[in-house]
DNA sequence: AAAAGTCACGAAATCGGTTTCGTGTTAACA
DNA sequence: TGTTAACACGAAACCGATTTCGTGACTTTT
């Protein structure tokens, strides 16, 4: 890289001190208008730009809030990332994003390295096997030293910090809810093992809706999907049941659900209804369109930066973690219409 | 945030020279045994960390590499992150991330933040509303300051830089072949306008492949997609031709395409194929799933950063801009399947 | 004409590290 | 015993800014 110019460059070439570049430059009333006339006109024409690491030396801040995700190809931490920009960049900060891959080391390695004055605050989503090792002593460290922390999404109790996650109980409670009203008796849970705290309280949210409607959960209509292995196989196998209605946790078990149904020659919705979760593409473009749980994702990512910025800024007040709850809805659509 | 524990204290604390904790810290030679025990034992218990903004100000390297997206949510975009990232961890590198939204001026002022010495180089895939435009001096501007930069996907010839991009000529000669191949003879072009680099070269393959086919390319089969507007009704009016094929230069306007025919009863591949752009979740999970090019955004990504960081790492070379043209290829599917 | 005030600028500290170049003490060597 | 080398450490410069506190030269006031 080319030499920058700096304040020192500009101040021997000008024959004055960088406390008189400085202050000429920010057009301060101590320097005579000549010399900062002259002054600002050199650094206009060499492009003069103050060094920023410079300046978040000094001010003991970077403007900058680090983001960790488990994965990014994937329609809700997207959509999230946006929310978190947008509402970033209102305030001035930037977004440092960084992925664990769902990998604990990489998580404790990331934010290690972030965490070394590069950002002034995190935000992040713990990776799946952080929650399989219950393993949280890299953030509770974070905690101690009072590095502002939002989680959001997978959080959990441990970590006493800001939370911003979706009610996802009641988002269960309500597709689940909505499948039975529609007559469906016999319905299949795809779901994630149960370390991964959403898809335990969507579990929790769809059992509740059952025993209202006094219908015995039945283990043999749960999946809990393993990652590493053919999504698809996992699925099929609760096909082999009598199944009217599906509910899957996310948009690609919801898919592979819809998929099979299909190929077992079932119409949907007519014999059997699927409802997703996460509004993405998937679901909107496929056919028939899957009726989903909106989560919301822009919503979340956008509360969570600001209640972090708010941490910044005002650090002095005493530690009180919020946690924010973003109410999720149900997306109609072709998958779930009303069985006759 | 609590004071963080720094050389300075560990130093008067011990009763020492920052110097020698320095030395102490890295196990210099020159620091006796006894007093490096002392020190790091101290440093260990206190958990210290050597300030990062501190190093990167004298090392004058941020180890930071600055990525700059049109947008996120986005299949192909989010798959080029993820191959930035792994590339760039394998070389100790970490990535900001930010978006310019499409806009000419969010970009602008990104650049302008990021090249302040907050990140060692970027890059950018260039925005939308920028290329229609067609002003570059932000990017040339850049370029005259020796930062490193390598665009890719959306580049232009104006900004001499490192670029990374897909074969699109060869793509959409390909795919455009492959409907031919199958018989088709009307077929409809979803692009984008022109103003877009790889809207336009993917046009060219498209009407290179009917040339050769001897067939002349019909202004009424050719869709330029305002995005501002509603995109399926666009689509809508080149389904009035009597076309048997369609090649959508992205997934949303195949998915799109691929409705709008199923409403017009028309079987799918059956009496009508259709190409897509992208190989996202949309095309692998739309039914029936839909033939697309593969982008290869990963590897885009990938070759990308490896790029930019050999041109940070030997900058003392002179500069020849290189460009790498990643080969496309035909994911085949059920959306194309040979008519008989 | 002496005292006070204003103006325009510079020296130096600071942020948190690294690194070069001494330097005082002791040990080894001639 | 005088010279030299090794050892263990500290002072100070440096990265690129900002900011406080002087200070010399004038100007104004009494």
């Amino acid at each position: 890289m080319k030499q920058k110019i700096t304040i020192k460059t500009i101040a021997k070439e000008l024959g004055v001190s960088t406390s008189t570049v400085s202050k000429a430059l920010k057009d301060s009333h101590e320097i005579s208008t000549e010399t900062k006339k002259k002054i600002q006109a050199y650094a206009d024409f060499y492009n003069y730009k103050p060094n920023n690491l410079a300046l978040q030396l000094r001010n003991q801040k970077t403007k900058v809030i680090g983001v960790i995700l488990p994965k990014i190809v994937h329609h809700f931490f997207s959509t999230v990332i946006m929310g978190i920009e947008e509402g970033a960049n209102e305030k001035g900060y930037n977004i440092m994003v960084c992925f664990s891959n769902e990998s604990y080391k990489k998580e404790v390695e990331t934010l290690k390295v972030l965490s070394n004055g590069s950002v002034d605050g995190l935000i992040v989503s713990i990776a799946n096997e952080t929650l399989k090792n219950k393993d949280f002593k890299h953030f509770t460290d974070l905690v101690a030293e009072e590095i502002p922390l939002v989680l959001f999404d997978r959080v959990v109790d441990e970590i006493l910090c800001d939370k911003v996650v979706v009610d996802d109980v009641g988002a269960g409670y309500k597709a689940t809810r909505h499948l039975l009203e529609n007559g469906r008796k016999k319905i299949a849970l795809i779901t994630t093992p149960n370390h991964v705290s959403v898809g335990a309280l969507r579990r929790q949210g769809y059992e509740k809706a059952l025993i209202e409607s006094y219908i015995k959960t039945d283990e043999k209509l749960i999946v809990e999907i393993d990652e590493n292995q053919d999504i698809k196989k996992q699925i099929e196998k609760v096909f082999e049941e009598a199944i009217d209605g599906v509910f899957a946790v996310n948009e690609i078990y919801a898919a592979n659900s819809m998929r099979i149904a299909k190929e077992k020659g079932l119409s949907i919705p007519e014999e059997i209804s699927i409802i997703g979760f996460t509004d993405g593409l998937i679901s909107e473009y496929s056919s028939p369109s899957i009726t989903t749980i909106a989560q919301h994702g822009f919503t979340m990512g956008k509360q969570a930066v600001e209640v972090l910025i708010e941490r910044i800024e005002k650090d002095a007040e005493i530690y009180s973690p919020k946690k924010i709850v973003i109410s999720s809805d149900l997306k109609l659509r072709e998958s779930t219409k009303p069985s006759s």
